[in-house]
RNA sequence: CAGUCAUUGAG
């Protein structure tokens, strides 16, 4: 029933059930936090999660990790930090999921080093940093402008033998577009056909920005040619 | 697959 991915019906029927005196469970409001967390109405989450509580309604571990990811979205570290708190007075064991979504707010606020921080804490308590623990990280260094630590992360992945992903190539790249180095950019792009991975719409669009910001609107031309014609072709 | 990661976007 609450299935739906559309936010505007989850709404209306999340008033509905309050009008109708239907306590929503727990899982409702995590829905709900999560649809205003990244709908960039990270205040909206909070307040729901004010009213929770004073329903009575326990929140749940995803319930948390759900509003930390909103703090994080809206670059409000601080706040994120206290709900991962009162996440472990809950008594609740922080996972991976919980540790990704405070190191995004840290790096979200452009605090490279804090994620950094995470990451290592993450690793004493036993707790595997995942893929997206590693993408995060890598975004944590790019916006910072620390293309070494992005690239370091990078490396890190594959002697790990975990193959980066789609996104991970994309945050290094955006590491190194933000320094301006095409050549660098260039490369990165052509590794990523090594691997086998196709470059998608995200990938020429970042390039598409990196040119322009430059001002090299021939290479900019050529980006677009490559896209109308579907590019890649085998051969 | 209840909760975590990617590009741009004039107040």
């Amino acid at each position: 029933l609450l299935k739906r991915r559309d936010s505007q019906q989850a709404l209306a029927i999340f008033e509905r059930m309050k009008r109708e005196n239907c306590e929503p469970t727990a899982d409702t409001y995590t829905m709900m936090i999560n649809l205003y967390g990244k709908g960039n109405k990270s205040y909206m989450a909070l307040e729901l999660f004010r009213e929770m509580k004073s329903r009575k309604c326990k929140p749940n571990i995803c319930t948390y990790t759900a509003l930390v990811n909103a703090c994080a979205r809206d670059g409000l570290c601080e706040k994120a930090e206290e709900i991962f708190e009162q996440l472990q007075e809950a008594g609740h064991e922080p996972d991976v999921y919980a540790y990704n979504a405070l190191m995004e707010a840290y790096s979200r606020a452009g605090l490279p080093y804090g994620a950094a921080e995470i990451f290592s804490i993450m690793e004493n308590m036993g707790c595997e940093p995942d893929r997206a623990s590693y993408n995060i990280m890598l975004d944590a260094y790019g916006r910072a402008g620390l293309y070494e630590g992005a690239q370091a992360v990078f490396d890190e992945m594959k002697r790990l033998g975990i193959e980066p992903t789609m996104k991970s190539h994309m945050l290094l790249l955006l590491a190194y577009s933000r320094m301006g180095n095409v050549l660098k950019c260039e490369e990165i792009v052509s590794q990523m056909q090594e691997s086998g991975l196709t470059p998608d719409t995200f990938v020429l669009n970042a390039m598409m920005n990196l040119y322009g910001r430059l001002g090299q609107f021939e290479k900019m031309e050529e980006v677009l040619t490559a896209m109308e014609n579907g590019a890649f072709k085998p051969d």
